[in-house]
DNA sequence: ATTTTTTCGTAACTATAGGTACGAAAATAT
DNA sequence: ATATTTTCGTACCTATAGTTACGAAAAAAT
């Protein structure tokens, strides 16, 4: 584990490359990445503006990248519970918890930066549209596999496989969105049960 | 009927009120409303910038007024759908064939300015946002009024009204949200058919 | 004709966004 | 010490957004 993989010259590096993932993401989460500029980033961090562009191209790798971030953070995860093997009622129930589990308490906004910039891709350069793209196929696979899985159980509804992962993802876009406008968290959790359940069959 | 309810003084008006709404209407739809300046809608119908500012005082009121003419074009048909007395099961095929009908063959764009809007709102001025509050709560109250029916004839699953409500419009707007991701019509109505029947008791 | 009323549209203003030129600064290598 | 390398950050540039000041133009009323 090497602390720097330092270049032996130069001046040494000031600029926090981690601080700015984390706050951009954060902000973007928060207040939408069409209302954070990079001058915002910059004040919030303490980096200067060529910095930034020095280690992220410009504004479409950093929001590329607090993208990728947030994958690492909140999608993966999810991604994580849908591959684990076991029941399906259980996967069901870990997969509406995780969905609507309580911000506040946890320190990080309502809603899905995923979803967001899904909703707002006709705002975002080529790079974070790529992301998007790469993203959405790896949700669909993790909810294809898993159905796949769910029918040869005999506990999944007779529906096609690309149908059902479709159905499935709009049921989990539709709890980040009415998460964001407020809908209380127990609502949010009736109204996904009410989606998932449908394509189950008890054992 | 009164052709002109003139002013029967002054320069005689030359701005077209209409044309200006209708293109706004149809740009901000297909284009996403911050990918259209008020430059945009003067380019395209002639008019002058001053001109569109006197009447529809600034931007958020001309957003404001094309989501209103949106609204009676596209929103209140489905609204008038749902109010109307038939067979749930009618009902249900109307609305999908309503959301899945073919835009190119009727000059509209793919998607829904509303769910569209919905989706941006953290860019939109407080008339368009209040605008889109009043369209949301005619909307869910459409859904419930017409799940309040199909329960009385014994044709709808046991779900509390408000958590169907938000149901149904979660498949609604997925369905806008994947015919502009360019999902097949066909595949879409698959996805709004999984959902809708999973309410429906069948008679 | 002249005044009054209303609308017109050119030409500005202001703010902010993304983006960069360039010389200074701080380290190592010679 | 000097040269080399790398990063730093002030100050700028450009484009475009929303918005408006203001004088001219076109009609009806006097």
């Amino acid at each position: 584990m090497q602390e720097k993989p330092s270049p032996h010259r130069g001046r040494p590096k000031k600029l926090d490359r981690d601080l700015i993932l984390q706050t951009a993401m954060m902000e973007y989460w928060s207040k939408g990445p069409s209302n954070v500029s990079i001058n915002d980033i910059c004040n919030l961090t303490g980096s200067s503006k060529p910095g930034v562009y020095r280690e992220f191209e410009n504004d479409d790798g950093l929001k590329r990248d607090a993208l990728k971030a947030y994958q690492a953070l909140a999608i993966q995860p999810l991604i994580d519970i849908l591959d684990t093997d076991q029941p399906v009622s259980e996967t069901l129930e870990a997969t509406i918890n995780f969905m609507t589990q309580d911000r506040g308490s946890i320190g990080v906004p309502e809603g899905c930066l995923y979803v967001i910039m899904g909703a707002q891709s006709d705002q975002l350069g080529p790079a974070t549209h790529g992301e998007l793209c790469k993203i959405r196929a790896e949700l669909l696979a993790a909810y294809s596999a898993w159905i796949e899985r769910a029918k040869l159980k005999g506990q999944f509804a007779d529906i096609p496989t690309d149908v059902a992962a479709l159905f499935l993802k709009t049921q989990h876009v539709g709890a980040m969105r009415m998460q964001r406008e407020g809908v209380s968290t127990q609502t949010v959790a009736q109204v996904l049960r009410v989606g998932f359940e449908a394509t189950f069959l008890q054992a």
